[in-house]
DNA sequence: GAATACCCGATATTTTTTGTCAAGTTTAGA
DNA sequence: TCTAAACTTGACAAAAAATATCGGGTATTC
């Protein structure tokens, strides 16, 4: 289980924009430059926080990314949703191969253990602000 | 994020030899006749929770497996630590393509985050036994 | 109109997960 | 002792997911 870079890129872009916003629409390029990413890559991933309308684009020369809500309404479980999907997902719910799935019964245990799992997930996630992550020292990527 | 099949199977796997156990050793069709999965999949599965010795086997005709442990003593994360390895893995910690990783740093907010949900994890799987989701009803794989 | 920078669908590569195979060893029981 | 049941193990194959790249497009500034 882990976090991919999908999910960590997406929180690193969006760190950075809320950082450097307020100096202007913050680009791709300047995020490569400080972070260190791939650009294609991100360019997906800053594309599907806009469209889950975390941030909004100002196309053109001199353009980039804004926050498009205010900073401190943005949780770690706002970005990793909108760059993975769900945060976490049942595997109850997937198909196996030969289109095989866990019994919809809603009293099964191990499925309790699972959703109690993703609740305390989702739970601690929705709980971490943007705001507060913004204060303290972020590494590099070297 | 999820948990993989092979955690799911490793625990209907170990469920079944828990409930079976006092029997006589389980067999891995046993296990397949009642749970519905593949065979020589489990069988690795398998392998690796004696590995670890949560389980014994007993060789030859009649053989199977046995719970080498108290059931009360065993819990979900012993079972997706032995199948999947690490429960929950620190993208930190990872390398990306060109050799680059995060720079170790301990005081980075991000990883703390990673940790912080890395530990809350580890906690709650840590404390569901093997012994309570026996006493509950739980579905089959149509 | 040239340069900057986002838009977006398609495709390619790599890694991980899932599943399969085959040849071997051990043991119970006839 | 012979045979069938059942675990052991490493290697291999297939499928899925994650990661990354590409190319042609559009909007905006200067
Ligand atoms: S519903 Fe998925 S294991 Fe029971
Ligand atoms: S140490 Fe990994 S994001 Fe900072």
């Amino acid at each position: 289980m882990r976090i991919t870079t999908q999910g960590d890129y997406a929180l690193k872009c969006i760190l950075r924009i809320a950082a450097d916003g307020p100096q202007g629409p913050v680009s791709i390029s300047r995020i490569v430059d400080k972070e260190g990413l791939p650009l294609d890559y991100l360019e997906q991933l800053l594309l599907k926080l806009r469209r889950s309308r975390l941030i909004k684009s100002v196309r053109g020369a001199r353009g980039g990314y804004l926050l498009n809500v205010p900073v401190a309404s943005i949780t770690v479980a706002h970005v990793l949703r909108a760059a993975e999907g769900e945060i976490f997902e049942l595997i109850c719910d997937r198909k196996k191969k030969d289109g095989k799935k866990c019994k919809g019964s809603e009293d099964c245990v191990l499925k309790d253990v699972w959703k109690n799992l993703k609740n305390k997930i989702e739970t601690y996630l929705g709980s971490v602000k943007l705001k507060d992550l913004l204060k303290k020292t972020r590494c590099t990527v070297t």
